[in-house]
DNA sequence: TTCCTTGCAAAACATTTGCATTTCT
DNA sequence: AGAAATGCAAATGTTTTGCAAGGAA
């Protein structure tokens, strides 16, 4: 690692060093707030903007990239071997991935029909996960104008 | 106009009259503060949260739904007959539109095996439009280092 | 030594909200 | 009258930047 950033003309220091780790740790969609609440429980004299130059640091040497919802909150997933789009719940706002290997092709046809050379393709898929309908269904008959308000 | 709000519970007023209307003129991937220049053109007494408001409200009435890219900004696509995909420049940010059809019954199928049940699609296409291509075409010959650090 | 990084504080931005007032119905 | 909408100012919430000090190469 401290050699890939070399090459790209970065410096490797114990707060990246922690931070990178604790990112690639961390599983896909971490936003800067909860990778710097990660960092500070080993290290909790690392900055804020610390955390986030070096996510943005991770995205620009191609390690990862931003994840925009439209919740006011950007997120960081890293890059990974096959693509894949999101489902996002609007409920629980949680993220989860699904292959798009079958529609990237027609994806990547549908640009050239269009003259536009394509270098990254984002599906979002927004809905309702299993566990959020159950609970709707269970809250109901109990708050159904809530349920007006919502929609 | 006014009587479709009324059936939902709000009312029309002068100002509502003309940020609707200048909104839907405006073709779409409308910025708040693209629309507020707009309007303000007509009455420079409206303010920005009535704007705002209101283009939220186009939103919540199903006229519209936001659009957001990861540029910090929140955009307002009228609501469209059909399904539509965005083609994103990541020179000129400018957004063109394709269709989906085809795709959608795909990310249908997709999501029910994902025990997942759709509201809305989204597909975001990455790349460079023509001119964008050209004008970079043109200009690698004098300024190869620029290009080295937008990438 | 030179350039990159860090931390802190503050700036810059976009989005929201509180509230008194005005305007629809 | 009663409910909703407006405008302004201020609060939020997040993303960015300036700058002096510290650290890697």
């Amino acid at each position: 690692m401290r050699e890939f950033l070399r090459t790209k003309g970065f410096k490797m220091t114990p707060q990246r060093e922690l931070i990178f780790k604790s990112f690639f740790a961390m599983g896909k969609h971490v936003s800067v707030d909860e990778l710097y609440d990660k960092v500070r429980q080993q290290d909790s004299s690392i900055g804020y903007s610390t955390v986030w130059r070096n996510l943005k640091l991770i995205c620009k040497v191609g390690l990862a990239e931003e994840v925009n919802l439209g919740d006011g909150v950007t997120r960081y997933d890293r890059a990974t071997e096959t693509p894949h789009g999101h489902f996002y719940c609007i409920d629980c706002r949680k993220l989860t991935e699904f292959g798009m290997d079958n529609i990237v092709g027609q994806l990547a046809i549908i640009s050239r029909e269009n003259d536009f050379v394509p270098s990254g393709f984002k599906i979002e898929i927004q809905g309702r996960c299993r566990a959020c309908r159950d609970k709707r269904a269970g809250e109901k008959t109990t708050a159904e104008s809530a349920e007006a308000q919502r929609a």
